[in-house]
DNA sequence: TGACTTCTGGATACATCTTGTCTATAATTG
DNA sequence: CAATTATAGACAAGATGTATCCAGAAGTCA
């Protein structure tokens, strides 16, 4: 059981959106050649950030990405449920005539680690110190 | 991201041999035949078990699976260990220069996870009420 | 020793998911 | 119309999960 790698573009990806907030949309090709990533297949992650209704897309000259909302708003659990959906970690599929103890307790310990993912923020990250420290970063993703 | 079945299978195991714990040791085809699984395949599982110190396995005639240690020590965490293995379930391969700002929170987030995984016992599902209801429960499994 | 039982380990097969790429298409600007 | 940019579909290599079968090791008992 590990996170897709596509959850962590998602998660850099934000980052930096968050980042640029103010201002001109910003297209995939920056952001795929920082994280080394062909284009078409960012852009696929990208779709379904916009779909979850986190950012918004501009097509034609100029157009881009762009953060939708309140830069404050963007929590963790957030960005991983727009990429590796909503479903349970834990599912028991075997034929219990009267229900299945070991589910709940796992439900509950997924819950406890979403409540926490919940709580934190993307600009907790970057707000407390340095927009500058932050940017050489995102910069430095070869 | 989801647990594996296997996993699934390791814990309703578990709680079997947990609530069997004084007595003969037991053998795979009852414990396959109940969660409607090949024996060979559960019998890999139960390995993993083994290999952890979770469960004692003996062979030839009247050999089988026995708990290890104490019934109160057996956490979920110990259990999902032992199948789905102990690295993290997050890990960021893109190349920074000085540490990866999401890692951190991501590490943590599991960590919360782990801690109430760790401090859930296997025992607690069944000790507070009904061993009879467990059993009933148990001998369902089509 | 020999027969039987039970766990162990290897080879194999299949389905699904992940990670990508490439190409074509739709929308927007100028 | 032409250039730009996002979107969507087809496709493929690789990894992982799920599962079975068979051969072999190890223990028990007569």
């Amino acid at each position: 059981m590990k996170y897709s790698k596509a959850t962590n573009y998602a998660l850099h990806t934000m980052l930096y959106l968050l980042v640029a907030s103010e201002g001109e949309p910003i297209g995939v090709q920056p952001l795929a050649e920082m994280q080394g990533v062909s284009e078409t297949y960012l852009s696929k992650i990208l779709s379904k950030l916009v779909k979850a209704g986190l950012i918004e897309s501009t097509r034609g000259v100029n157009g881009g990405y762009k953060l939708l909302g309140s830069k404050e708003d963007v929590s963790f659990l957030k960005v991983i449920h727009a990429i590796e959906g909503t479903a349970s970690l834990f599912s028991c599929d075997l034929k219990h005539n009267s229900g299945c103890l070991v589910q709940g307790t796992m439900a509950d310990a997924e819950q406890v680690m979403e409540q926490y993912l919940q709580d934190r923020k993307l600009i907790d990250l970057v707000k407390n110190s340095d927009q500058i420290k932050f940017t050489t970063i995102m910069n430095s993703i070869s």
